[in-house]
DNA sequence: TAGCTGCCCATGATATTCCAAATTTACACA
DNA sequence: TGTGTAAATTTGGAATATCATGGGCAGCTA
């Protein structure tokens, strides 16, 4: 699972160095798939191969010719850049993203989850401050709670039974 | 799978290069097929080997003499050009293919999962434009989570049992 | 014979690979 | 707890390979 926030530079080439940890995300492979972020957020999403196949097979189970496919098909799968990391990790951004997510100089790489982010550090900023005052919304954590509790039900038949559940990954 | 979206040109004699991330998916083989698309959107649909396999073995499923197979094998089977690449990786489009699709000059490939298309670079630009718009409603991102949801719980049973489920091949 | 087609090579631009230095991080030992 | 050593990671830059594209030539067709 893609993780934590950090931060990179991207050099007189375009180049960027995924972070270590996203690169152990990647499972050894050097391919990576570069989009922008549905939501409008401005931000790129990225993943790996793997990503990239629960994609496909999800669009796959969309109606072929329905405009909900149409559409998440030329955002996702038309509208990524297709990458390969060199021997030090490192990817070149296309142009056209950068200019999209407005990316120059230093960048956010953002975890998450199956995928990750990749900001503007001055967008970053103010999407975690908008995200800071919504977490205090006690509808927040009502929805958390309830999600929470139904996973707890469904895994364990009530009970909590082990840490396997969040830990994930084999070191 | 063919990802991602790549630009070419139509030289003075007709010939247009086959991006090389979509060579590779074409598995070796050095035969084409191109039609207009199905949907009306003015853009030409390709692919190679595998996916005319795979169109034949659909309508081979319908019914002999159903309007449905007819219609489809018109526009798909009789529809097709079959071309092939030369050694450098590029063909020549068809006269009534090109004037179809209203291609000149500079042409977008856009990776379509099994297939790719073939835009004049305007109504690409357009058909993104509408697409970006449309992506940013809640009925389309409702029905990727909806269906994303679906693809994890098939492949886990419904809980969530490690790293595997987003790793997805073999490495 | 004229035009089209397929095949070949040349070339510039771009991207990829490789090498090496600098910086950071982790670890062991005092 | 501080320090030194080792490893890993992040950088910078150059050499190399790949790719898109233009043009030439021979053979086929009309």
């Amino acid at each position: 699972m893609f993780v934590s926030t950090y931060e990179s530079a991207i050099d007189a080439k375009g180049r960027v160095s995924i972070p270590a940890p996203f690169r152990a995300e990647l499972g050894g492979s050097s391919r990576i798939f570069l989009w922008q972020a549905l939501d409008g957020s401005g931000c790129l999403e990225g993943g790996g191969e793997a990503l990239m196949a629960m994609y496909r097979a999800t669009l796959t189970r969309l109606a072929p010719q329905s405009d909900v496919r149409k559409v998440l098909v030329n955002r996702i799968i038309a509208g990524s850049a297709d990458l390969k990391m060199d021997e030090t990790g490192r990817i070149k951004l296309p142009e056209d993203l950068c200019k999209a997510a407005e990316l120059e100089g230093r960048i956010k790489f953002a975890g998450n989850m199956d995928s990750f982010q990749i900001w503007n550090p001055d967008k970053h900023a103010a999407y975690n401050a908008s995200m800071e005052a919504a977490a205090a919304s006690p509808d927040v954590m009502a929805a958390f709670g309830r999600a929470y509790s139904e996973v707890l039900h469904q895994q364990g038949a009530g009970h909590y039974n082990g840490p396997k559940l969040v830990e994930g990954g084999e070191g």
